[in-house]
DNA sequence: GCGACAG
DNA sequence: ATCTTGTCGC
């Protein structure tokens, strides 16, 4: 049932690893994309996508798409559970997002290969990381206030990702790169999307789109349709 | 051997 | 992730 080991699935990892590129090459950002996943019964996988503009965040295309359920959920592998849907996701959306936000880990990974970087090795698209705990590093709490930082470290002292307090109060959202950018640029990039929530703009109209939920897209932005 | 563990 | 009620805080 299962379309690679848990084993074949981490030398998989260890292959693709040496393909993440961590610069920003300074490309201009006009649209990018929440993605999240869903499961709506045991033996269902539920992508949702959300593209918006940048840097004024409005909705310019969704779609949700479905596919049967082919991995278990195993910390450290989310990515051979949900990229699959992804991709088939990505696949089906006409405008081609410049940066993609992923709630998953990029580089704050056990062998730096969360999901946003495994997608985004796979697209050799720009991809950032953020989850909303965290799956392996250590960091200090900080400062109770909005826009606050706390770089995360790995093993061997090496920096791998940042708690970023998105607002005064709430737990920090665990930001890493994913592929093809720096974590400064990921930092200002998930802060920017943050004007309101806790979550990311992005990712938390992508959730509730994979639960259901109708997600309007902004009027002016629908000329695709006229014709 | 005993925890920890994205979603 | 998903299943669920009340409840603490701004």
């Amino acid at each position: 049932m299962w379309d690679v080991t848990p084993r074949e699935a981490i030398q998989i990892q260890h292959r693709l690893n040496r393909l993440i590129n961590l610069s920003w090459d300074g490309r201009k950002v006009s649209t990018l994309a929440g993605l999240d996943v869903s499961f709506p019964d045991k033996k269902t996988v539920l992508g949702a996508i959300v593209i918006l503009s940048w840097p004024d965040l409005k909705v310019l295309e969704t779609k949700t798409v479905t596919q049967p359920c082919r991995f278990p959920y195993v910390p450290g592998l989310l990515a051979f559970r949900e990229v699959p849907v992804l991709l088939f996701g990505l696949s089906k959306i006409r405008r081609e997002p410049d940066l993609l936000l992923c709630d998953a880990q990029g580089l704050a990974h056990q062998r730096r290969m969360g999901l946003a970087t495994h997608l985004g090795i796979l697209l050799d698209k720009p991809a950032i990381g953020c989850a909303k705990s965290v799956l392996y590093g250590t960091y200090e709490e900080s400062s109770d206030e909005k826009g606050s930082i706390s770089y995360m470290y790995d093993d061997f002292g090496d920096v791998i990702g940042a708690a970023v307090r998105t607002r005064k109060g709430v737990k920090p959202v665990y930001v890493s790169i994913g592929h093809r950018i720096d974590l400064e640029k990921a930092i200002e990039v998930v802060l920017a999307c943050s004007p309101k929530y806790r979550i990311p703009e992005p990712l938390r109209l992508a959730h509730k789109l994979s639960v259901g939920e109708v997600i309007d897209v902004d009027a002016s932005d629908e000329e695709g349709s006229l014709f």
